[in-house]
DNA sequence: CGAAAGCGTAACCTGTGGGTTACGCTTTTG
DNA sequence: CAAAAGCGTAACCCACAGGTTACGCTTTCG
């Protein structure tokens, strides 16, 4: 996956998947579109083939590249994970904020009174997490 | 959207994003969960924040990470159109794969025949494609 | 109030990703 | 068969991302 991203991160590279959308095209055809030198797509070319998102079929002189999304799952699906741990973790996170926006009152009014007059609440937070071993 | 696919291309910051998918975690309890140093992990936050993938809120003398996951479906709609893409030309590009191979038969035997016998097909490819005047 | 904790930033160093030119190989063409 | 077309690779250069140490600032603690 590490590999399919970072074919991903460059802009080139991500333009040339673009292009590949409407279909096969030869290295000629894709380098033409660019203010960059050939060698260079050539080996923007050689990224995206190794990270397995394109696949060249050598046809006479030419060698024609074909989009191949297949690889982008794994990053698809790393997405989705993370953006239903947000969805999941949004509900108390509101909560958390309006926890730390109440320390955050309890504490400037404790300062600016003095040591609590007896009547501040005085709040605790705190947050346990189960020591991740990664 | 180049800020997003640039955060998510470190290895480190897509840890860090996992780790703040079970809730939201001070720096230094990011920082103590890697090898590298702290300033450096520090600058992984910012770029994160700056990305918009993570919202800080200072409490007290820590900073409070959590997730924000909002920026991913730039990403997740263009790799969306990618697949979509790819699976519409699944079918035409094997017809075309089937064509090459015939190419190839074609040409080699046309080599190994000296020029066409006369019961040679002789196949033509043209592949046409409006200018992408990008 | 001084010491320590928690973070961010600045200055500096280094590996590497991306660009260019030069070159070589195979396939088509005249 | 020689010339040209189409690609890939090697060698080299430079900007920059990512790491480290040193430092400064704010907040908590004794």
């Amino acid at each position: 996956m590490d590999d399919v991203v970072a074919a991903i991160a460059d802009p080139v590279r991500r333009q040339i998947l673009d292009m590949l959308r409407e279909g096969p095209l030869p290295a000629r055809r894709i380098a033409e579109q660019f203010a960059v030198s050939r060698p260079a797509v050539s080996r923007h070319l050689r990224v995206l083939r190794e990270s397995g998102l394109v696949r060249d079929v050598p046809t006479g002189r030419e060698r024609l590249y074909h989009l191949d999304p297949g690889p982008l799952i794994t990053l698809t699906t790393w997405i989705a994970d993370l953006r239903d741990a947000g969805d999941r973790l949004a509900g108390w996170e509101r909560r958390l904020d309006a926890l730390t926006t109440e320390v955050y009152r309890a504490r400037r009014d404790r300062r600016r009174t003095g040591t609590g007059t007896g009547t501040d609440t005085d709040i605790d937070i705190d947050i346990e997490r189960r020591e991740n071993t990664a």
